[in-house]
DNA sequence: AGGTGGATCTCGCAC
DNA sequence: GTGCGAGGTCCACCT
């Protein structure tokens, strides 16, 4: 099901939408592309002037407002927003969404509407995706020897009193081994995490001999000349992206 | 402008996008819904099953893949991204976005295209905000005794080893006061940010009496914990929003 | 429901 | 260009 108009007027588009959108929001996704200003109030304030935008509401009630460029969206409401129109006192197309917890509330004038679509969207698919510091972490954990031969790990998501500590274990002499994960370039802040946690594992464990390892697809020397003065060590892991087979045949034509 | 096209053909769909948008990518954007599939390489891996979804391409080549809910796009190019059309051997649509440094690759293949439209969109309003972090620092420094009486503030972003200040100064003992702010919830890291800078300003001045103070409009216990074990204090602050004076009409009647 | 941390984060700014 | 930090972050996961 989809249903357009184009270059309608203000009464056409609030009939149009009561028509198409009003009796099932939650069930099909509306389009507006035209001239709008937006005020935002909420977690913050905002107000946008005149310009040609396309507006989308989603069945679960977001809202999105987007310019030209950019890809994120200028204004937005979060999930779950309801949305309402109206016709003001300048015989102007009219949205407000509200939302609760947090409160927010965002409207939208149009002074000139291009083109409104209103849409079922059947989509039952979910995104299949790899490559994320989770995956790093998992493939430490089924083959610990990537880092180094005798390595067992003990515990994933150690707390900590400074934090959560990726990787927890031993090494081949039984020595206390804190690993710390950067699923893209490593930086300073994260030495002294990883310093940190080191330091708690020594208090916690009453032992002067803690390692710590910093792993990350890349690694800039600074960071490996600060790790070398406190004594910490370093991996650089392959960032290797592992998909169900049937991908394989559908990657390969790309 | 805006030109649309309804229930094409993947052939009709084709020369529509040849027509109306191949000759001027940066100046229209581009909106398709319809049933597609999508394959994504670059900083991670993903693989989209069949589904009706929305697609859009701004002029500034960024493409976005919105589902029926959910604020975020399922699938996306960034900016700078430049994007083809084909028609593959089985007679469906292929479009291909390629984006350099990073190296991103998209590929969406449509098996039913419900709608193409092909707009200019003018806009050259840029958005006003109000509420940022700068807002609780330039507050303190306009009136300092929201901290505590006798406070003066010496530095805005004060340049130590491990970083940078938001706030430095003396209190009324004139005894140096290093100030964090967050703009929303404190965290663990907060902590050891301002622990550092706080050892920072000890080594630089040779003093061991330094202040460090934590505010943010929310402090959970854990932090506030975490802060008496090393000796830092914390204030919450209430986050006021700043809109310049023609606004207030503009709000009064939201 | 609230806290915690990752993200194909994005985006802006300073160096 | 690269690095760093904020965001109306969003979002999933966990307690």
């Amino acid at each position: 099901m989809i249903k357009n108009i184009f270059n309608p007027t203000a009464e056409e588009s609030l009939s149009f939408i009561e028509k198409h959108h009003k009796s099932k929001p939650d069930k099909t996704i509306l389009l507006l592309v035209g001239d709008c200003m937006v005020d935002y109030r909420g977690r913050a304030r905002s107000l946008l002037d005149w310009g040609e935008r396309m507006v989308m509401i989603k069945e679960d009630g977001t809202v999105l407002v987007h310019q030209p460029v950019m890809r994120e969206p200028v204004n937005w409401q979060p999930v779950g927003s309801k949305t309402e129109f109206k016709i003001n006192k300048d015989k102007q197309l009219v949205m407000r969404s509200r939302h609760n917890r947090p409160p927010e509330k965002m409207k939208i004038t149009f002074r000139k509407i291009k083109s409104i679509i209103v849409s079922k969207l059947r989509d039952k698919a979910t995104l299949v995706i790899s490559g994320m510091e989770t995956d790093v972490v998992n493939q430490i954990i089924t083959d610990p020897k990537i880092i180094e031969d005798g390595l067992r790990i003990n515990k994933r998501e150690k707390h900590v009193k400074s934090g959560l500590i990726d990787l927890y274990g031993f090494d081949k002499d039984h020595v206390p081994v804190v690993i710390e994960v950067k699923r893209s370039i490593a930086n300073i802040s994260a030495v002294q995490q990883l310093r940190m946690y080191v330091n708690d594992v020594k208090k916690d464990v009453k032992k002067a001999n803690v390692r710590g390892i910093l792993c990350a697809p890349r690694i800039p020397d600074m960071v490996k000349k600060l790790l070398s003065d406190y004594g910490l060590e370093w991996h650089e892991v392959e960032r290797q992206v592992i998909l169900p087979d049937d991908w394989q045949t559908t990657l390969k034509d790309f």
